[in-house]
This record gives structure tokens, C-alpha cells and sequence, in this order.
DNA sequence: TAAAGTTGTAGTAAAATTACGTAAATTATA
DNA sequence: TATAATTTACGTAATTTTACTACAACTTTA
């Protein structure tokens, strides 16, 4: 993999070095930052050695040489920094804290688009389709993930329907048979009432999807799982981010919904959409 | 602004570019990943113009000079923007489906990052902190938007609530007061319905934060408006995204509400947080 | 047809790389 | 254990590549 961390690469490789490469080593992890901005020569006399040293120690992290080497350190600081380890700060002003929110929820989705099994996502997309009957489940901020989702499959002509309250969930997954999918969005995986719903529905036949933390006792008896580990935050400011994974999933999977049906079900989508006109304004030339 | 992407910049600037730097612009645009490994000279050959004609495009984007130029473009591309355009295909399989949706999300997130303006952010948080009440209104795929918004926001303290049937919203928007806000989310800012709510609230002396497209009707009858403006999906597959960027904004405010609240307020978070222990089963050690 | 703006040529400066030689370290051998 | 032999590490200096500057020629516009 090319596109592996090129900081983490030479800080790895840091006892393999000999004394002048560890220098330059020391020098560039010290302050990537100005390493990308400054000529051989003057990085060369930062840490005390030639300037061939420095092209030697490039060349071994298979670069072409030194400017080559600046620029994937450059991408490396873009890509991996940027995003990561950035939490808010109780006294960062809109300026840092907005950049700061958006970029930790880019790198959760960017982690998501590396790990999430395709296997999955079209055993799941393959469950939607045969599906009698689909129940979107989902409590506390799950609920609106779930009503989202309903928004979503109900234009697939599926018999969908969406539900937060547990007596309701319970009382569906109970009256469940084979051919019915019950999608169960939640974050931890581990509230009672919905690890109860979830083997309810189990007992009965029905295909349970869980869209949830992997390991958790919701994963353990789902059907079919979607992993969602979206790292914890540590950070008291730091809002979670799994629902908007969660959302994008869901617009995964639909989107593996409607290629399967094939360009027959585009006029249908298109009638869905156009039903919609007459209630906006029309845009000003 | 020194953060903004780079790529989006060059092709924002594209009209006002003379001939010799279209050209530049072109041949980088058309493939920027090669861009960032040829000499000035190769680059200047590709593209038909001297080589001082393609310093003077770098230094047009306020950088050093072409090496700079480059460090700069390698980072736009790291920092995941590079997937833009990526349309789903009829004949995609899930695996390349799921990254082109999970990447175009991303795309919309870095494009708000970069445009969204934090005098408007400071000045809606400040109109939530003092608001007397506060009111969450979506209709259609903002429905579950304004649910979420309702599911964070009340943590605060403050009163939150949260409509997505019409009537309802037009007759609390009567009724609504100096000091109370309506903050109205939709995608289009052009559902009649939705617009008029708006105008009876703002007639009644309330404030009306608009989080939409900019210049749509919606936008212009606010108070203070958030604006939105997620590119058309111009395909047929690819999920409208607006939703998800609507979300993280929303965390974007509700952090600016907690970091105003201080730290005093924290223990009351944790409160919240802690309530929900006993609903869970406990992990594993 | 004058003025402003655009583009290229040629020369210069800077930066990076290579070739090569010396120094240090390691290993082998007496 | 000392010392010769061999390998490895490192720097100097020359070479090559790359980027930049000054200036002149050419276009466009008013």
C-alpha cells in the first residue's frame, strides 16, 4: 500500500537507521511542517549533515529523491494529521471548532469507505430486496436514522415502516415471520431493551440487520451485521459522529437497492420526484 | 483564506484566466495527480506555453513559486477532495459504488468546511443561547434532520421542539413571539409551505435561522441564514447529501452552544450521558 | 497609435543529484 | 588482542537539472 503514512513509516523505521539518516529523521519528525517548506540545504544543515545524507535518507523510503520525498510527506501531513487528534478545545472560537468538527466527521466516513465489508453490504442489499416486509428500528438518536431510512426505502415500493418506541418494536418483532427484515441501527449495540427486540424477532424467523458496533451483543445476534466502529470520543466537545456514518451507509445501501432493480425503476424514482413540484417555487431565470 | 482547497480554486478562477494560464489550468485540472510529479518544464510542454507562463499561474494562487505550487496541490489532494465527479455508474458493483457515495459525501463536508461562514455561525448560536424557545421545522428528508437537531439541543437545557407536520408548524409559527426561534432546515428553501411558516413567524416579531440554499426564497425571508448549497446530483444514483451536511452543521452549532455555556456546564452533559448506563448491557472486560 | 497587458527568449541563480574519495566501523586473521 | 581487510557510512566537489528573473516582442484594447 503506497499510500501508507509516511511519518509513521520513518518513525517505524527509526532503529534502523544509521547516525546522520537518524538525524535528518529527528529534524523532519520534529517539525514536518517546515521540513516540506525547506530546500536539502538548509535541512541538511538542521541536522548537521550533507546534503547527499539527506538525498540517501529519501531515496530509502522509496522516493525518487528529495523533492519527491517532500511532496508525499506534504500528502501524508494533508491527509493524516489534518483529520486526526484535532479535538476541540474549550477555548477554540468558531474559526477552529468548525473545521475541527467537520474534519473528524470527514475522517470517520474516510475510515468507513477503507473497512466496511462489500460482502456485507450486499448480503444486506440482497435481504432488502427478497424482503416481505422491512422494520426500521432505532432509539434515542438512532430514531431519526431510522426515520431517515423509512424516507429512503419507501420509494423502492418495499413495505417499510420505522418505529422508536419500544413497546411498538417489541411488539412488531413478536409478530414477525420468515421474509421479514428487521434493521436495528444502533451505536453501541448494547441497550437491553433493543438486544431483547432484536432476539425476539430472531426467535420468530425474521432476519435481524444490525447496524451497530462490531462484538456488541446486538452484532452477536444479528443476521447480518454492518460494523460501524466510529472511534470513541474522548473529547468532551466532540459530538458523535455515528450517526452521520450510520446516514451514509443507509445511502449505500439504497443506492445497491435501486442499481439491482435494474434502469426499469428509474421512471418510478423519477414520478416520486416530480410529485414534489408543485409544492416549491419554481427558480427565477 | 490559505486553507481553501486548491483545486477548487483554480476552477472557480478559471474564467478570469488569460489564455497561456487556461492552459495551464486545463492540463492540471485534467489530471493534477501527474501534475504534482513533472518538472516545470515537462509541465510547460504539456500544456504549449513557456515555462515562466506556468510560474506566474502558481504565484496567481498565492504561492512561493512552482515547487510551492506543487506541495500545496499534492496536500488539496490528500485531504480527499480529489473525488469529486464521481457518479455511479448502472453497471457499478458495490465495491466501487460504496467509496464514489462515501467520497462524494466527504466532498460536500470539505466544500461546507472551507465556505461556511463563521460570522453566521456565531451570530445563530448567539440567537439559540438567548432564545426564549426554540423550534426545529423540516419537512421530508429535513424531517429527521430537525429531530436530530431536537435530540441534541434539549440537552442544553433549553425549550426545544421540534414539528414536521405543517399545520402544526403554521399555527405554532403564529403564535410565536420576540425572543422565539424558528430554525427552519430544508434543502430546496422553495417549499411553499414551508416559506409561508417562515413569513407568519418573522410577521410576528420571531427570529427565523434558515439553514438552505443561498437566494432561495427561503434564504431570503430569514433572519440569519446558514447557507447550504450542495451541488445538484446530477446523477441518478448518487443519494442527495445535503441531509448529512445538514447534520454535521448542526453539531457545528451545538458545540458552539456548549463551548459558550463554559465548563460550569459540563456536569450537566455527563448527567445526561450517565442516565443511559443502566439501559446498557456493560462491556466485557 | 498609444497604452496596458500578455507571452516567450535567454540568461542567471539555485537546488538537487552523481561520482568519487576518505573516514569509520565491522569482520577476519594472525 | 592487535591489525589487516573489507564493508559501510559520509562528505566534498563537480555536474546536471530545475526554477526564476529581466527584458524584449507581440497582442489586445481604447
Amino acid at each position: 500500500m503506497q499510500s501508507r503514512n509516511l511519518l509513521n513509516e520513518i518513525t517505524d523505521s527509526l532503529p534502523d537507521l544509521n547516525k546522520s539518516e537518524g538525524k535528518v529523521a529527528q529534524v523532519i519528525l520534529s517539525d514536518p511542517e517546515t521540513a516540506t517548506q525547506s530546500s536539502i540545504a538548509t535541512l541538511a544543515k538542521m541536522a548537521g549533515v550533507s546534503e547527499p545524507s539527506v538525498n540517501r535518507f529519501c531515496k530509502r523510503f522509496n522516493t525518487m529523491g528529495f523533492p519527491d520525498f517532500k511532496l508525499k510527506l506534504a500528502m501524508s501531513l494533508a491527509s493524516g494529521i489534518r483529520f486526526v487528534n484535532r479535538n476541540v478545545d474549550p477555548d477554540d472560537d468558531v474559526t477552529s471548532y468548525t473545521p475541527k468538527i467537520i474534519d473528524s466527521t470527514i475522517s470517520n466516513l474516510a475510515l468507513v469507505r477503507d473497512n466496511i465489508s462489500h460482502i456485507r453490504v450486499n448480503q444486506v442489499v440482497d435481504n432488502l430486496i427478497q424482503a416481505k416486509r422491512i422494520f426500521f428500528f432505532g432509539l434515542g438518536a438512532s430514531g431519526p436514522v431510522a426515520k431517515d431510512a423509512e424516507n429512503k426505502f419507501f420509494r423502492f415500493n418495499l413495505p417499510v415502516s420505522c418505529h422508536e418506541d419500544v413497546l411498538m418494536q417489541r411488539m412488531l418483532a413478536s409478530t414477525g415471520t420468515t421474509g421479514d427484515v428487521f434493521f436495528i441501527i444502533s451505536h453501541t449495540g448494547r441497550t437491553k431493551e433493543i438486544v431483547e427486540i432484536a432476539e425476539i424477532a430472531r426467535s420468530n424467523g425474521s432476519t435481524v440487520i444490525g447496524m451497530t458496533a462490531s462484538n456488541s451483543p446486538l452484532a452477536n445476534l444479528s443476521s447480518v451485521v454492518i460494523d460501524v466502529d466510529v472511534p470513541e470520543n474522548t473529547d468532551e466537545y466532540m459530538p458523535m459522529s455515528s450517526r452521520i456514518v450510520h446516514l451514509v451507509i443507509l445511502d449505500v445501501l439504497a443506492t445497491g437497492v435501486t442499481l439491482r432493480r435494474g434502469s426499469d425503476f428509474l421512471p418510478h424514482l423519477e414520478k416520486i420526484k416530480n410529485s414534489l413540484k408543485p409544492t416549491r417555487y419554481t427558480h427565477k431565470k
